[in-house]
DNA sequence: CGCAATTGTGACTGTCCAGTCACACACAAC
DNA sequence: GTTGTGTGTGACTGGACAGTCACAATTGCG
């Protein structure tokens, strides 16, 4: 299973797991605070790994920003799709995307990420990075649902409120208005 | 009309209009890169005073983004409220309100500065701005339009979209999906 | 005039943080 | 052994920036 490949190129050593493994903390912890107000050395404690290896390992904070983006809508397109199901009409595999993304504020990290990466689009790499991430879910929810156009945009549209529901924490503000907005998101 | 009171409360100088006049060009340079990644030393130099004077003004820097989110939310509703109209079936306001939003996109700083906001929620004096703000927006549109609670949520839905739409820079990225997400949306 | 209050700033300090670099450890192959 | 290759870190540096403070400059008032 394990090849130790005697020469030749990559050495598919631990150091790739290594970059999965950060990623995937990174996920976590910049969805706390964002690119700018996270250090990188809370990335490095989270993945219990010293701040100067994760220089090593990526290209700048903003390497290692963009690396945990990118992730981030692909585990958000890859659970999209999987919600999806395999048959049934457009509208109700839709429906059933919609509420797996509901679901996914049980986390809070996919969804704050997404937020921040698009509160630091004024850095031109981060930018790509959502517009790539947003192709991906783009592309993945219209192929998977078989859904409109229009059908779409507005399955987006939704998924932009939930962002502002978890971020502004309306599930606690107990008040006419914020039933408005938060009405069929209702989470824990 | 200027009252120049002999004593008594506050002074009436011309403190308090250099406090809006820096509110004002905050809410300008905080939309472009948030309230991390802005020093305040920027809005002073907008504003054309020292760094140190506005922390006269402000309670540190997380007061002077409080007031320009604030201020920005009150611009927000009152441009929804003047559009939307004397008279009309509250669906019809509500389209010149979404089209009222789509205009603000021209300016793009009241659009950026709300997604700044909405990420910069672990502060909680942020958040706390988020609720007022999101408040006075839904209270306005929902009084100024007449129309019941499903369209309100779909209309802040959409002005969630919109801000994306913003962020994303999806007017300069011609290909499919990105048509899919800002139809109706185009501008400039 | 002198006195007080208010507007406004230059210069400084302390802290936090991105990024680097020389070095240590492990483990091959020879 | 030693030589080489890859993993991993401690210790440092340089710069940026929030916040402060002592000190002007201006104005109003008795």
């Amino acid at each position: 299973m394990s090849e130790t490949r005697s020469r030749g190129a990559g050495i598919r050593s631990t150091a790739e797991d290594q970059r999965v493994r950060i990623v995937a903390r990174a996920v976590d912890v910049f969805a706390v605070s964002g690119y700018k107000a996270t250090p990188v050395a809370e990335v490095a404690a989270a993945a219990k790994v010293s701040p100067a290896y994760v220089f090593r390992l990526f290209e700048g904070k903003l390497g290692l920003f963009v690396a945990a983006v990118d992730d981030c809508y692909a585990q958000v397109a890859a659970a999209l799709v999987a919600a999806g199901g395999e048959e049934g009409t457009p509208a109700a595999r839709l429906e059933l995307m919609t509420q797996a993304y509901i679901e996914l504020i049980r986390d809070r990290s996919l969804i704050a990420l997404q937020v921040h990466a698009q509160s630091a689009c004024d850095v031109p790499e981060i930018q790509d990075a959502v517009r790539r991430g947003l192709a991906t879910v783009v592309r993945a929810v219209a192929g998977a649902s078989g859904a409109g156009d229009d059908s779409v945009q507005r399955f987006i549209a939704y998924g932009q409120l939930c962002h502002l529901v978890v971020q502004a924490g309306l599930a606690e503000v107990d008040t006419a208005w914020a039933r408005v907005v938060d009405h069929g998101i209702r989470h824990d």
